[in-house]
DNA sequence: TGCAAATTAGGACAATTGACCTAGAGTGAA
DNA sequence: TTCACTCTAGGTCAATTGTCCTAATTTGCA
């Protein structure tokens, strides 16, 4: 089952891709199997092959996010540039992602949110993406010559990002985004100063 | 059918308090009339009566969340108080609804976000508690003599609060709400002093 | 008391859900 | 070619959903 060698897009691997978006733009309960298949253009019979039910859907989703998080966050270490810049690469999501986050929120906080809710088993799985960014900020913070503040300051820069998010749907202020990623930039680069 | 005066507890008021809980608990789509019933104590039936559909409830707890936020910010500003304090109280809910917080998030929050992506025609209106908020903060920075910048200062106190319940919930960290809450009276003060 | 309205209970309804089965089509190795 | 396998389509299943109906009960007023 694991063993794959062919690089051509599995079925498999476009179902875990749809359902990422759709879990996105709809949420997790708003999604049913007739949803995805229909979005794959596949039958929904054809799911149980590849997955039993739908919450081996959602760790699959789950999973694809924490590599992609993994990916964007090495490749961010690659560019050769300073902890601070580095740190203005996160802040900038929310400018890269501003359509997105205008009509469905921040995907990781929308979800943890609604597997909260759910009293979902898969919680703790869904929030492992919020922990890769809080560590990989607190070692920036840290570079920064914030040692030991290194963690409060990532989870305060994750708080903010999330409060920006959920204020920028709410009234869809795309205008919001882009004041807050300023200043949120001026503070990380007073921080590097100092 | 408007023209009550029996100030006893109404079917129709226990059905509204009643799903006003289960849709922050569990959320708007996850919450079925037979929740709601059971909850209540009456047959799932009777609903039909009282309201023709689950939209109809939803209008209704939105005009309960509505009230209740009008009386309280009337409240907080008739304690005689200055603006600094009364921002205070706001702040400070994190505090009183920390429990809440922890396992549900913010209730205003998270129904604003599951109307965004169901696309719901009552995300105005759910919408409009902000607002309540937003309108009322601005006031209280003005009076602080914040004048050009009291609507963004509202706003960035506004995505504060929600970005710190958003991770409090993924995380269920209690002690991030208190030192977020005593930094962001810090925050207030400072203002209010300059 | 008597009566009309408000309220309630219990069920019926079609539609949708997640889950599951079976039969056939495609594929590659022996 | 044969055979074992993966993959796919289409359909079934019980359970749940929101909606709606009808009959009985309770209530408030004349």
């Amino acid at each position: 089952m694991e063993g794959h060698l062919v690089p051509k897009p599995n079925t498999q691997d476009k179902i875990v891709e749809s359902a990422d978006l759709l879990f996105y733009q709809r949420g997790f309960e708003h999604t049913s199997f007739a949803d995805i298949a229909g979005s794959v253009g596949i039958s929904r019979g054809n799911f149980y092959h590849h997955f039993k039910t739908k919450d081996e859907i959602l760790t699959a989703v789950i999973d694809l996010r924490l590599t992609r998080t993994r990916a964007m966050l090495r490749d961010w270490q690659a560019e050769g540039q300073g902890p601070a810049e580095r740190i203005g690469c996160f802040i900038q999501i929310l400018i890269a992602n501003q359509a997105k986050i205008l009509l469905y929120g921040c995907p990781v906080g929308t979800l943890v949110s609604e597997l909260a809710k759910l009293d979902h088993a898969s919680q703790g799985h869904a929030n492992a993406v919020f922990t890769l960014f809080r560590d990989w900020l607190r070692a920036q913070f840290e570079e920064l010559g914030q040692g030991a503040e290194a963690d409060a300051l990532a989870m305060q820069l994750l708080a903010r990002s999330q409060g920006v998010a959920t204020m920028a749907t709410a009234f869809r202020d795309a205008e919001f985004i882009e004041a807050e990623v300023s200043q949120m930039l001026d503070w990380v680069q007073a921080l590097a100063v100092a």
